[in-house]
RNA sequence: GUUCUUAUAGCUCAACAGGAUAGAGCAACCGCCUCCUAAGCGGUAGAUGGGGGUUCAAGUCCCUCUAGGAACACCA
């Protein structure tokens, strides 16, 4: 991937004799420009080689001379640092004709194969029906989509399934309720509003008699068991909420290519149940069936049917490893949930090693876990009805970024489409910009800040990128770019975070971390932003105005895909 | 109680799977629009929770203490 690290370390690895790959996992990076574009610590070796590092490094240079590393420009000794300066045209030439020859097949620059004949599976999203879609979901939504969208761009197949919640327990209660209720409620009106009330009102009633609650858990075991009465509500409750659903979905601009939820593993569990009896892992306990996971260090055993014969959220989620297994036979099967359920996943995963899952399937199954979204007050709670809708912090956003828009560029056309991808852009943006075990305190102002590190910052430096293309009236051409007018230093920092996309795009997958790339986006905004202020780009020298101009076009190209991939819009002008 | 997790500047986050002088944004203060969009750029000030240990090298690994958060059998 790295293209000047290999060389280095093919050099290094033939004077000091030792295996290349080894070599460029010892080559770093410096923090500090200064100290070079690449470095070899020495100290490892002085242990082995029974001297100083500081005479390490000096000899290791000596020999270096007669083997000449192209790209290197200068070497220098620091203590036990040898650092190498990378020619700085060779840079320029390197990331500008690989983006030229990328671009040009409409491959997109940073795109890979390396994930080809690759399945990944993703799990996200995944809101309860029957409640609202709130700013707790939006992780999960958008995380799971930057995933989705980078897996894909690295050449896997990839495969994004909304695993709504729309069985369970939980809808034992809200017929429950609607059965004793259901005619004070305007549900025809404000489904989701009046449904979340009567949830409410139940889960109080369930706190106070132990005799409703199983009235509830009786409600669903009547479900699964396919009693007309329930099966209507519960078709009806899916259908409003799916449409609820549907309104957040646009806005944020989500897709996905399964929508099998929960229930769709009704007729699917009893294999699930078959396999473990038959295995001998199934244990009567209490009256339920469970699988003991003590062996696998859990000590908490998973719940396989309930003492009512009724199943549980554990036994649909291995029907549904056993379905996504057949069905698209799995390298990855990602669950991007909050880590509330990371004892959940563990038995799950547990469990699916006892159904005597091959090895591959088993080291596929992965919990991303995430942050919780949390009020000043606390956490949120449907029941309790401290939340924040989604869409209502969606709708907000738009309207800030409209306000925005009005005072700073009033004559600007398609106002609403354009405050529509920053307000939401804003949104996603600040949802992946931390890390993903972070929890979050929700802000309003802070989500919906529209200056510094945020996702408008990014797209106002695209569209300075766009303003100065539009303003030059052609795009450049890579012939046409004299290199050696691309060494000053701010062009030199832009080439540096562009030669690194790719390797970022990578990151984002071997950790399962977007905000790798938020901040990358960041980084490269930041020193455009920079070279921006620093020089002109139109009027100079035609050989300079070209080369800046095709750093700039580059530049807004990256941009682009970068917060594409996250899930987020463009806007040309802003 | 057990297990997991977090702790870096007043606030929100970085630090490449142990490397060199710990970087940003917000807030504060100071500068920059006769010039390609000032949602911007530049500057000043400010930090690794406490104590041990491993290592040539620790914000990063191990132990321990403290403080938050979470999970812990019929919710999902």
């Amino acid at each position: 991937m790295d293209k000047f690290k290999k060389e280095i370390a093919v050099k290094i690895a033939q004077v000091i004799k030792l295996r290349p790959e080894e070599m460029e996992s010892y080559i770093e990076r410096p923090k500090d420009i200064s100290n070079g574009d690449y470095s070899f610590p020495c100290f490892r070796l002085a242990k082995e080689l029974k001297k100083a590092p500081p005479i390490i490094a000096q000899e290791i240079v000596e020999k270096l001379k007669d083997e000449k590393i192209e790209c290197v420009e200068r070497i220098e000794i620091i203590g036990g640092y040898i650092n190498f300066f990378v020619n700085k045209e060779e840079l320029a030439r390197e990331v500008l004709t690989n983006f030229y020859k990328k671009d040009l097949n409409g491959k997109g620059y940073g795109s890979s194969d390396i994930g080809k004949g690759k399945n990944i599976v993703i799990d996200y999203s995944a809101p309860n029906i029957a409640k609202p879609f709130h700013i707790g979901h939006l992780r999960s939504t958008v995380i799971g989509a930057a995933l989705y969208n980078v897996y894909n761009y690295l050449g896997y197949n990839t495969t994004g399934i909304n695993h709504i919640g729309d069985y369970g327990t939980q809808f034992g209660k809200l017929i429950e309720g609607y059965k004793l209720w259901g005619n004070e409620y305007k549900i025809d009106e404000d489904p989701i509003g009046e449904l979340m009330k009567i949830y409410i009102r139940i889960n109080n009633l369930c706190k106070e008699d132990e005799k409703v609650l199983n009235n509830c858990r009786d409600n669903f075991k009547k479900l699964e068991d396919g009693e007309k009465y329930c099966v209507e509500i519960w078709e009806k409750f899916k259908n409003v909420s799916l449409k609820e659903f549907q309104k957040v979905y646009n806005l944020l601009g989500s897709k996905f290519d399964s929508w099998n939820g929960e229930a769709f593993y009704g007729d699917k569990m009893q294999e699930v149940i078959d396999i473990l009896e038959e295995k001998g892992e199934l244990k009567s306990s209490q009256g339920a069936k469970i699988v003991d996971l003590e062996d696998e260090g859990i000590n908490t055993p998973c719940i396989i049917v309930k003492s009512n014969g009724s199943t549980t959220y554990a036994t649909r989620d291995l029907a549904a490893i056993l379905y996504r297994m057949r069905t698209y036979d799995f390298d990855k099967a990602l669950y991007v949930t909050s880590y509330e359920q990371v004892l959940h996943f563990k038995q799950v995963f547990a469990t699916a090693k006892k159904l005597g899952l091959k090895e591959k399937y088993i080291k596929g199954l992965q919990h991303v876990s995430f942050g919780m979204v949390l009020l000043p007050t606390g956490k949120m709670s449907t029941r309790e009805g401290t939340i924040v809708k989604l869409e209502d912090l969606l709708n907000e956003a738009i309207e800030r970024a409209k306000k925005i828009i009005t005072q700073k560029n009033p004559n600007l056309e398609n106002k609403e489409e354009i405050a529509k991808k920053v307000g939401v852009g804003a949104v996603i943006f600040n949802d992946l910009s931390a890390g993903r075990v972070k929890d979050e305190v929700f802000d309003w102002d802070v989500i919906l800040n529209f200056q510094g590190e945020t996702g408008p910052y990014v797209q106002y430096t695209y569209v300075r990128t766009q303003s100065v293309i539009n303003k030059l009236g052609k795009l450049p051409q890579i012939t046409d770019v004299n290199f050696e007018k691309l060494e000053d230093r701010y062009s030199q920092e832009i080439l540096k975070i562009l030669y690194n996309f790719g390797e970022i795009l990578e990151q984002v997958t071997v950790k399962e971390e977007p905000s790798i790339l938020s901040r990358y986006l960041i980084d490269l905004a930041k020193a455009y932003s920079s070279f921006y202020n620093e020089n002109k780009i139109i009027g100079e020298t035609e050989e300079i105005q070209n080369a800046r101009a095709y750093i700039t076009y580059t530049t807004g190209k990256v941009l682009k895909i970068g917060a594409e991939l996250l899930g987020m819009q463009m806007p040309d002008k802003m």
